[in-house]
DNA sequence: GTTATAATTGTAAAAAATACACAAAGCGAA
DNA sequence: TTCGCTTTGTGTATTTTTTACAATTATAAC
């Protein structure tokens, strides 16, 4: 059932930078292609956009297919549009950037339509198709620049957790170890998380559970957050 | 001569939303619809991607065509798909943000094809056709905020200025008064700028001229330049 | 109950941001 | 040539923010 054009259309897709963290390691989801191009490498999750739904609910749905995560901060990258990107032709595809929490995270293995998928290291990625190793790269900047500017470091962590966790999240990101005294003060002092009645115990005295407050503007102006 | 596909595609052009200054205000500029759907109304000039061209190209080439200016500050702004924004079906349009110096701004009234252009002030503008209004209500919001992270304000400037117009440029777009000597120590101490030979004369003490750094870097790291 | 482990808390010093006012340079008119 | 007008150009004291830094508390394990 083909389709006709009076000028010549790219195909257009949408991709997915789908980050986590597993064993303390900041990681992107991949799946391994079954097709030529580049048949046997690594690439980004992602697919064509159906003509009935909005970018954004491409990004969702694609996102679901091919990992089962239903739940995930979605946020649009850029759009890559180089005619020579795509060997099979012109394909412009826009980006999209995800954070799921650490918990979610264990079942993304596998994936529905026997495509296989796989969590990475970012510092320890294999070579990649098309120019997804740029778009890593750029994605792996936005999420340090959100990081330092905004407080979306619980969108890798579980609803509830301990401000210790929420810490190591951030000195996993940005790389540089934070002052545990100074953190706490800056964080709470932002508003964007609060305190449950929950405790979390382990080997040492139990900690306070927090979470991220539904009301809280997620974008904190005006300073970095941390030095 | 028809282009058949196996799968429906959607459309995909580029719209730039091009910021001057032009007496003392921030303005953009808009082009007035001959055809339908929105005939008449006012929108923002853009077109179809060639299939040889970059994004980057093809919205470097609209302005061209539309404005016949050449050069000028470019940037990705966003891409917006919803399946509703155009009544003649899917089309998706990757929105560039070009800033351009009040000099050059002056012939761009016209333009080549006919269609009638014209800067319109941000704080008045027409009725828009399409999502236009919402798409320069975001371009605002990037605009400021670059120009409080970093030093883009030149942009809107001819090649060679002096401190008190680069200021009066950062005051419009920030809608707030800016203390003399703190501009002039925070812009100098950035580094971004350089002073040259040449002093504009007029009805006061002559003021020494500056240009942009070719060797500079445009992010300002980690702090507002201004409060 | 003693020890080990991790959570929690405050303050002083340093750095950055802010508020603020007058001298200097040229122009033009008296 | 000098006086007044206009605009440029400059420094410092105060306040605010950021940074560096260590002892105490709560629980679990032994």
């Amino acid at each position: 059932m083909p389709y006709t054009y009076d000028y010549p259309r790219p195909a257009l897709t949408v991709d997915i930078v789908v980050f986590t963290l597993r064993e303390s390691r900041l990681s992107v989801l991949l799946i391994q292609r079954k097709e030529p191009p580049f048949a046997g490498m690594w690439a980004l999750p992602g697919g064509f956009v159906n003509m009935g739904e909005t970018l954004e609910e491409a990004a969702q749905r694609e996102l679901e297919e091919e990992t089962g995560l239903q739940e995930s901060y979605l946020e649009q990258l850029y759009t890559y549009g180089n005619p020579d990107r795509d060997p099979r032709g012109r394909v412009v595809t826009v980006v999209y950037f995800a954070l799921i929490a650490a918990d979610a995270s264990i079942q993304a293995e596998g994936g529905s339509d026997a495509t296989r998928a796989a969590w990475h290291p970012v510092e320890d990625l294999p070579p990649l198709a098309f120019d997804h190793t740029e778009i890593i790269a750029y994605a792996m900047r936005r999420l340090r620049y959100k990081l330092e500017y905004t407080a979306a470091g619980f969108e890798l962590l579980p609803e509830e957790f301990t401000l210790t966790e929420l810490q190591i999240t951030y000195e996993i990101i940005l790389g540089e170890q934070l002052d545990k005294r100074n953190f706490r003060r800056r964080i709470l002092e932002a508003g964007i998380i609060e305190p449950t009645p929950h405790m979390r115990t382990g080997e040492g005295r139990p900690a306070r559970l927090y979470r991220y407050r539904d009301d809280a503007v997620a974008e904190i102006k005006a300073r970095r957050l941390f030095p």
